[in-house]
DNA sequence: ACAGTCAGATTTACGACAGC
DNA sequence: GCTGTCGTAAATCTGACTGT
């Protein structure tokens, strides 16, 4: 039935092997194998034997070729599909669809997101193991998984991170009509506000941060996330000299988190009197053709952190839970009770209003006090009108 | 038209640790 | 003790879909 042929070029054996053997729709069929054994290309040969034997009988494939078909190289596999020989939704492994899937994404997503995809891949494979066959992960073996990263103690958030990079990957793998359905369907992916990391940095604590900062450059840091409202590190780090326009009272913010969605790619910003004497001493101190506004602290890894907390330690003040979306936050509610309006305020801290009332709005200790300090007048026109 | 959700992408934060 | 790095956890965004 099938048989092992040694290939030559001109004339010449060259040590490569091919089988050839009678397909189903009774055409001549070969599958190339490169240089390879002759014991080696005999073993393929008797698992494509059994192959075609079981495409005929459609009994169940024995245990060994069964086994074997898990083994080899994704490529090999690829040429057996192609032959006939096997169907890919019978026996894509997961490893080999995800991997190819991954690589195919490294042309169109950011480092952080590859990285992100790797992180869930790894809670996939080893949950499922990478030689798990894709057609036998089933919706009830995904509720497992999920349970799994719950019980490892992950944040809700970080559980539904993972889910919905599942989905995304298998998602793909319904289009290519590998499996009927994605068996991650169901879980949810939808991210949920922790309101209990939520904490407003007062006019007080911020000049006590900026006294403790050890340079300008770290008080212009600290100013623009207060009182420019700034996304930190990513966005300073995007500022440049040429974006701020000292006539016009603003500056132009760059920003890489939302720059890949047509026309957020940044925003104007006020240079607010709060923030502009910062700018002035940084500017200064630049050199003439500086380009970039954040120079000295400006490191690969962004570790801005440790030297914040320390910062925020010698101001005397306990941490708060966002070290600098905190401040962000403050920044954006505080505008808001200042009386400018919603749409003003996320264009100039360039969110939306959906985001700004889910993730950073906050109710202030403050709104407390007024709410109550107003109550005489209430109650007097509230009865009045109920009368 | 509109509110509620989901999907997909991306950034930020944290703990541990190595090297100076 | 300070800095930078690494692996991983967590948070934020925008846009599209959906049911009413």
């Amino acid at each position: 039935m099938a048989s092992v042929c040694k290939q030559s070029s001109n004339g010449k054996l060259n040590g490569r092997k091919s089988i050839q053997f009678k397909g189903h729709d009774g055409k001549r069929k070969t599958l190339r194998l490169g240089k390879v054994s002759m014991k080696t290309a005999e073993g393929v040969r008797a698992q494509v034997e059994h192959l075609l034997a079981h495409r005929i009988t459609k009994h169940s494939l024995d245990r060994s070729t069964a086994q074997w078909l898990t083994e080899i190289e994704p490529e090999l596999r690829n040429r057996l599909v192609s032959v006939g020989l096997i169907d890919a939704r019978e026996s894509t492994r997961l490893e080999d669809y995800c991997e190819a899937y991954y690589k195919m994404r490294e042309t169109d997503t950011k480092p952080n997101t590859q990285k992100k995809y790797r992180n869930a891949l790894n809670y996939i494979y080893e949950f499922f193991t990478r030689e798990k066959l894709l057609k036998d992960i089933t919706p009830g073996d995904c509720d497992e998984w999920r349970l799994w990263l719950v019980q490892k103690k992950l944040a809700e958030n970080t559980v539904r991170k993972h889910c919905a990079v599942a989905k995304v990957f298998f998602n793909n793998a319904v289009r290519r009509k590998l499996i009927e359905e994605n068996p991650f369907q169901d879980l949810k992916a939808t991210s949920v506000p922790n309101k209990s990391r939520e904490y407003f940095i007062t006019a007080e604590e911020t000049e006590k941060v900026l006294t403790a900062c050890p340079d300008a450059e770290w008080r212009l840091i600290v100013a623009l996330a207060r009182y420019g409202g700034l996304r930190i590190p990513s966005e300073p780090y995007a500022l440049r000299w040429s974006d701020i326009n000292w006539a016009d009272d603003r500056f132009y913010v760059s920003s890489p988190k939302t720059e890949h969605h047509e026309g957020k790619e940044g925003r104007m910003v006020p240079l607010f009197p709060q923030l502009r004497p910062y700018l002035e001493d940084c500017r200064e101190l630049a050199e003439d053709d500086a380009e970039f506004v954040i120079v000295k602290h400006r490191h690969g890894s962004c570790n801005l952190r440790t030297t914040m907390q320390k910062i925020v330690k010698r101001a005397g003040l306990n941490q708060w839970p966002r070290l600098f979306q905190n401040l962000r936050s403050s920044r954006e509610t505080e505008l808001l009770s200042e009386g400018f309006q919603l749409q003003t305020v996320v264009a100039w801290l360039g969110n939306s209003a959906v985001v700004a009332l889910k993730n950073y709005l906050q109710v202030r200790e403050d709104d407390y006090k007024k709410a109550t300090q107003n109550t005489a007048q209430y109650t007097t026109v509230s009865r009045g009108a109920v009368g």
